[in-house]
DNA sequence: CATGAATGAGGATTCATTCAT
DNA sequence: GATGAATGAATCCTCATTCAT
């Protein structure tokens, strides 16, 4: 499937040039796609890309800006369907998003490449951090409410995050996917481990 | 730190052109590292390079199959060192893994990029599950003794190598160091979370 | 200094991309002004200079003739400041043209670059020959006064312009400027190579 | 006539490659000449040359050099062959000079387009002082027997020059030729600004 | 075995020019 | 007239690979 990450102040060759790289990475490597195959996936010309970017490089920084949005986009959606219990809500936010790379695949890849390239050492801190921005505030809210393990959100993010994009990543690189039925369990092992142990 | 995987039946400047290789994609990308650039790295002329590899491609194959046989290696190490408790060993395991990954980023760094590039398609389904095979029997052990839920091999590793190998990279990547003290808490999250859990 | 050369029956717009071009040759050299540098000087639309020019040539061509003209004009004017002495008004002449040059380092650096370059070739020897032309009548009065020695303009004229240019090159490029006390100097030299020798 | 400028110590690709944008930049202009159009004028792949030099401006920058030192030889062989008096040896030098530049013209054109292009701003001041270099000894003696007028080297050599580039430029873009004839009388006019005016 | 000069296809990028608005 | 997005050929340069020594 082709993402279709749609922002409205970007005009339709630019978009078009940020989408056909999104699927060409996946393709060819983040270091992989010639300027002429980008070109004529887009179906633009390849003097065309030197208009709306200065470099490839600035492409490659600029999809992850891109990109970044659009999970960021997604996450704010997620977190809006509220369901009563904070650890429904949270192994519901950890099956959705997984969900959501394993839909989209070529985003995953994508950052899956980019934060394991050289090119993570071109952005700046704060946008590494855009997951755990994502969740602080919900983390933070259940530590307060003594759902959570009263650990460092760096931490507990990590936790979130590493085994929801390794699931991801098996499902995509697999010879067999993973069931939702998988997903769920794992969503529950992360939030048995997060969870704030009840004693006996 | 430069890694130093030695292997017996490598001649010297095999040796050298993989070593170089690990430490140059880290640098420049899993695809940014020019022929001529390994040559002068490794100390050899770039026809060398030709007597001991067939392409380039072949180089980073190989270099996987090296660096996957130095985490068998090390993890094999890793688990002889034997703690009475199960769960000790379960955290001890993930901390050391973890570690020895802080202490090799280029290790990390290849096996990061090598596994969400293109090459991953070019290696067989048994190369990509070597984690999971590492720690087949030591998991199996847990659940038959009643220590570890009873989930597939596939989903208990992925929870764990996934934290881990994000705790590693949010390391190498990030402004400021995990401590020794967070990997313990990490490990002792993922401890809690594949737990057979005790009733209350 | 920027040049600002005047011309009434040319378009406002005409004439900056003219003027323009003029500075610009003189910084990235006669054939590595970039049309869209151009455009961006002399503050109009890439395409606004295809409606004045037909192709670059021919704006270099075009600058040419308005640079020549300017030439002219700047003589015309020389001359006409009569001093009554012909070795006076020679020498005048000499040091006012260099000292021009070296007022309008953009106009020097054009026509040398000009001259030296395959486009000479692509004007009339009429249009290489202004220089004699514009001082023929000048020494040949002073030939058919005495004042000069009998030899043709073209070769009087190459003395003159000769060691004028270089003189003005030497001041564009070099580290420490021409003084006019030098010009005066340099101008008499010239003077006493053509005047006609006294006999002794 | 194509120059050939022997070097010994310049491997004979990188001779090939000089002398083919020597003789190109007068065809195309200095910064007119294709790598494409070099290599195959040199004989050589394109990617030799960059064996050889970093960049085309690189083989700008070497190709003066190797210009230089070829007319620095030029003139050391010429002050050798030793006339007896100073003026017919410096009258002497002139012609010959001027009639190295008549025949070759590829010398004359690389060296006018490389003083008038940015290309000079790139080389040392001493560099640029080259023909003041290599007069001034002989000048200085001029000065110091009474022969020449006590100028500095800078004016004595400027007029010397500049005259005489003026008129091999002449001949080289001119319609007719420049005689041996004009050459002598050039020369002489050269001269008798120069010397030390008999006293009447 | 080892070298490194040589290759030339292919890469990123530039830039003169066009044309729809 | 004026714009500037769009073009794509052409430019500079890189780089995997070969091969004579």
């Amino acid at each position: 499937m082709n993402v279709q990450l749609k922002e409205d102040n970007l005009s339709e060759k630019k978009q078009a040039i940020l989408d056909s790289m999104l699927s060409l990475v996946d393709e060819h490597g983040l270091l992989g796609v010639p300027m002429s195959l980008l070109a004529k996936k887009a179906g633009v010309a390849a003097g065309t890309i030197y208009h709306y970017f200065e470099s490839k490089d600035a492409i490659i920084l600029e999809l992850f800006e891109y990109v970044r949005k659009a999970i960021d986009h997604e996450i704010f959606k997620m977190k809006d369907r509220s369901t009563d219990a904070f650890g429904e809500r949270f192994k519901d936010l950890w099956v959705n998003l997984c969900q959501y790379f394993i839909d989209h695949p070529n985003v995953l890849s994508f950052m899956e490449q980019f934060f394991s390239s050289p090119f993570q050492r071109m952005i700046e801190v704060k946008e590494k951090q855009f997951y755990e921005d994502n969740f602080s505030s919900f983390f933070l809210k259940g530590i307060k409410n003594g759902y959570l393990k009263n650990y460092s959100i760096r931490i507990i993010s990590s936790v979130f995050i590493g085994g929801l994009t390794n699931a991801a990543k098996k499902h995509k690189n697999g010879s067999h996917p993973v069931t939702e039925e998988e997903l769920k369990i794992m969503a529950s092992i992360i939030w048995d481990g997060l969870k704030k142990q009840d004693r006996c």
